[in-house]
DNA sequence: TCCTGATCGTTAAACTTTTCACAATTGGAA
DNA sequence: TTCCAATTGTGAAAAGTTTAACGATCAGGA
């Protein structure tokens, strides 16, 4: 194993340039890190620090080769291995999420959702069966499933977060505005659409005080 | 003006510190950075700098009082003050966006959404108004908009956003996988919700490899 | 063949954020 | 009253991240 430790900065930084270098795999060849960094008005020694933690092979004069950019960030996401997902509360943004196919190329696959409304239960969403939280634990443990996404009210997370885990599920994706408390060696990523709408109406508010932002 | 410069992770945090506070003000009249610090599993100092700064009247022994606490943070983050707000593209996202009520905490007030399909525009969701993009300059100049939401498919992202900010809009939230190119003055929060993906991804794939995270 | 200029990769500097260490304050118990 | 423990606030150290500077490489044209 070649690893090198990449930093969570780098590491989000990754799936951006990955969807940029998708786009242009059909009409590009070569792309180098200066361009990149353009395209995304960012500086370009950091992407190209970035692209070496992954890469290694850009070569002078004529940057990197696209689709071997591509293989090798999807090979450090760990793109072609799907993750088994399952989802937690099937409501306005539950679904969304489970209609959406852009987390495919990311690996994602969510094998079912959950959800204790009985009108909800039963339904398909996007081809995906929603079923009774009753039948979460089974689910889980027979299909191996190692993420799970929670979608329902934050006074309900923290209790899913716990069921959860204790099927041996290591990785949660949190939309729920809770901090939810979990085992040592599970990982929780909190989507946390709050902190950015701080930062827009922080902008807004500056702009009309008066300092330029 | 008794502002001090709020660094952008600081802004981020204030939301989730406010939500907590928030659900604690019932039964707490006092608390101390350090008990939020563990409530968050974050360093007890980072949080009193955090609050230092939009605060300033923690006393010793007893902390924070938490009412004064919220108002401080609501009075930095301007949720007082609403974002008047539009959104473009009324699909799955772009609804559950609308039915979240949650936003109106920090200030977001969604006045209207827009669509170019006719089969959405002349709905309401959530009691707003989906409407056709052709009126979408006639809206935003009328109503004085400030922010603009952008849940359309990628390829449709940049034509939506030229065209929010022609109307002067200086805050745009977007949720499609692209880049925007903006003038100066204009701030795009990007929702990558990849980037998070991709940090769990490499949680699950280290786990496996061995190497404990 | 030999330049030229674009590009890479790296080391060092600048900057930002987090953590540590410690003095200062204060409410309440002895 | 006097002391104690909890807690704040802050200057300095440490860690992490971004930017700058520069030599090395190499494709393609003179
Ligand atoms: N909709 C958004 O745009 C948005 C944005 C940010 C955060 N969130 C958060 O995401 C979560 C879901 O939001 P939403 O708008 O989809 O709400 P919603 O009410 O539409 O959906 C919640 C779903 O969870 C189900 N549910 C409730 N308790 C459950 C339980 N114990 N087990 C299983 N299912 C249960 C409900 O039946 C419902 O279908 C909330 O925590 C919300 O704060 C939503
Ligand atoms: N659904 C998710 O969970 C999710 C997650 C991450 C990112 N996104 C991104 O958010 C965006 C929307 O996703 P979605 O799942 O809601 O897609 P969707 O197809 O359900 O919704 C898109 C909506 O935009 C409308 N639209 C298309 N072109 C338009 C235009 N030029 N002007 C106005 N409206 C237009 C369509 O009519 C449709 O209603 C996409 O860019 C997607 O990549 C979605």
């Amino acid at each position: 194993m070649d690893e090198k430790i990449i930093s969570a900065r780098t590491l989000r930084r990754l799936p951006v340039y990955l969807h940029y270098l998708n786009s242009i795999q059909d009409h590009c060849r070569n792309i180098s890190a200066t361009a990149i960094s353009e395209e995304f008005g960012l500086n370009d020694v950091q992407v190209r620090k970035d692209l070496n933690a992954v890469s290694g092979t850009g070569r002078p004069k004529t940057g990197y080769v696209v689709t071997e950019l591509i293989a090798q960030i999807e090979s450090v996401l760990d793109c072609r291995t799907e993750s088994k997902t399952v989802l937690v509360g099937a409501g306005n943004l539950g679904k969304a999420l489970l209609s959406y196919e852009g987390f495919r190329d990311f690996g994602l696959n969510i094998i079912a959702a959950f959800d204790n409304s009985p009108t909800i239960c039963g339904t398909l969403v996007n081809g995906k069966p929603v079923l009774p939280l009753t039948d979460l634990e089974t689910v889980c443990r027979e299909k191996h499933i190692q993420l799970g996404i929670i979608t329902v009210p934050a006074s309900q997370a923290q209790e899913i977060c716990d069921r959860l885990a204790a099927c041996g599920i290591t990785a949660i994706w949190n939309f729920a505005p809770t901090i939810l408390r979990v085992p040592a060696g599970v990982l929780v990523e909190n989507e946390n659409l709050a902190s950015s709408l701080a930062i827009l109406s922080k902008h807004l508010r500056a702009e009309k005080g008066g300092a330029p932002t």
